[in-house]
DNA sequence: CAGTGGTCTAGACCACGTA
DNA sequence: ACGTGGTCTAGACCACTGT
């Protein structure tokens, strides 16, 4: 481990540089979601430090729910399972009765230049073009709401190309482009429905509409995904907790 | 410290024990918010467990932002300062412009029994009684919801008597009934105006509002408070951190 | 300078999962 | 039985704060 930065001025704690290392390795793809990382005593001679601190290197990308530790097995890297996704990522709840994993009809994918609630967002160039995946999602049979996905078209190439979106796409960006989503941030309001939001959720024009701006953020805290919501809260209803 | 606990079956970690200690030591009273609690040598020797385990129940409680550490001062029992409420508690921003602490303006304080509602959220049996208090809130001059709180009366005795609700309710909590808030969960929904919030907030019947109710758990995690607000988000939106 | 929390190390032992 | 992460200890040294 490079400990040059261990200086008065300057200094960094050896086990932020571990977990700066070990994101690196993430990044580069050596290892994959899913996929075990070597023992904590196998890291620490690998990187000439102590087995206690790659353990609190670890145990920081865990609580980011990078990594998932499991006593007995070993450290793996996090999936984009459903179950994940549904409690980390997706905060929308029905009033009563089970939760599911919401499901998706794909409306439309076309590409556009930026425009300027995508350009700030994703932190774009003016000018910089967008895939945007428009769809709407049911939960169970019930139409819950209309989004649109807008993505920057230089990191996700050849998208146009997919046969198929599908239902979870965080998984395809870890599979197809190894973009790792690991962090979100959500704006929420309360909209009235609007001309388009009828024809496409059936509603009349002034319901009450929940709206949502997400963006998604990769390994290096780098923009990645915008995502515009419109919900119908008749049934359901966004838990956000403040611990 | 009591290690009978940490037997094969049952087996609960030392530092998880000294973390319940101290937690009954600010319960009690022992440690007021904004104190400084004995050093972490001192609290091992008092608890007969090493330097690392203190350090790792202190650790733990503060992420869950019990207790403040500083460092080259020592650690302190968190208090309710109006930046920490703004930071932590209220997740409501401008949409551009300066954040600043919500103003209220009482509209009422009156007592009643607990409707369904609040015997749900707040677990009480039926017929127990609640304080209401029914308020404006403003950011700035610009009005932005009007909330009612509800609160045990068993729990929160001779409320009635307050000369004033102040602005900062979870301080008051903690000065005059040695509550701590640490945990909250909220619920949203986008609702459409009716009469009572016209009145109000001035708005039009139907205008969408921003509805938010809050629960709020003391150190045991008992529900103590149950809120519902209703937000105009014209220049206002509520921010949600999935991360 | 003294005292606090923060980092880092090294080693022992425990709980858990799998074979 | 073995290997993994989880706990606990003890001690050294560093960084920060206030006197």
């Amino acid at each position: 481990m490079d400990v040059s930065a261990d200086t008065k001025l300057g200094f960094r704690p050896l086990y932020l540089q571990v977990r700066e290392e070990i994101t690196r390795h993430l990044a580069s793809g050596r290892w994959q979601p899913g996929t075990m990382l070597p023992s904590e005593q196998e890291l620490a001679r690998e990187l000439g430090v102590s087995q206690g601190t790659v353990r609190k290197a670890l145990d920081a990308m865990t609580a980011e729910r990078i990594l998932v530790r499991r006593q007995g097995r070993g450290t793996f890297v996090a999936e984009y399972e459903e179950s994940r996704i549904l409690f980390q990522f997706f905060r929308l709840y029905p009033d009563s009765g089970e939760r599911l994993f919401p499901v998706s009809k794909v409306l439309g994918l076309s590409s556009a230049s930026a425009n300027p609630s995508e350009r700030e967002a994703l932190d774009l160039e003016p000018e910089a073009a967008v895939w945007r995946i428009s769809r709407l999602r049911y939960h169970g049979s019930e139409l819950i709401m209309r989004e649109t996905l807008s993505l920057p078209v230089t990191r996700f190439t050849d998208l146009g190309k997919l046969d198929e979106i599908p239902n979870n796409v965080y998984r395809l960006y870890s599979q197809r482009w190894g973009i790792t989503i690991t962090r979100i941030t959500e704006r929420l309001k309360a909209v009235a429905a609007n001309e388009a939001d009828c024809a496409e959720l059936g509603c009349a024009v002034g319901t009450p509409l929940l709206e949502i701006r997400r963006v998604a953020f990769d390994l290096n805290r780098r923009p990645v995904e915008y995502r515009e919501s419109r919900c119908i809260t008749e049934n359901m209803h966004y838990a956000s907790d403040l611990s």
